[in-house]
DNA sequence: CGAGTGACCGCAA
DNA sequence: ATTGCGGCCACTC
């Protein structure tokens, strides 16, 4: 496509790209879905180092909540979940289990 | 160029 | 039920 360097990463950003505002998804999930079910860390690794520009405050851990790291603060992230419709408690997505997008 | 780290997950005992 | 360990790829220094 326009940017094959690396299938991986290249599904990965598409895959975050199709998560619709107000649902979230896990690192697990996007690694699976990218292939590696076992890459979860490269995801998180890669929302550092890869594209800023990506929705990665939509990203959370399997427990459903706000990952650390996060450039501003998870509190930051929260702010920008909750701007989507995601409620936030504690840093934890409310009724995460049923805002989990799946495909 | 080489090595280490990383916002994690799943499984085993 | 709980705890501890290993493992995958990509990115950076």
């Amino acid at each position: 496509m326009s940017k094959p360097g690396s299938a991986f990463r290249d599904q990965v950003e598409v895959l975050i790209a199709r998560v619709p505002a107000g649902k979230v998804t896990t690192y697990g999930d996007l690694a699976a879905l990218a292939g590696h079910p076992y890459a979860a860390r490269i995801v998180g690794g890669m929302a550092h180092y890869g594209d800023a520009a990506l929705p990665w405050h939509r990203l959370v851990n399997r427990f459903g909540g706000l990952a650390s790291g996060y450039h501003g603060g998870r509190e930051a992230q929260a702010e920008h979940l909750a701007a989507e419709g995601v409620t936030c408690t504690d840093f934890v997505v409310d009724n995460f289990k049923e805002r989990r997008w799946q495909p």
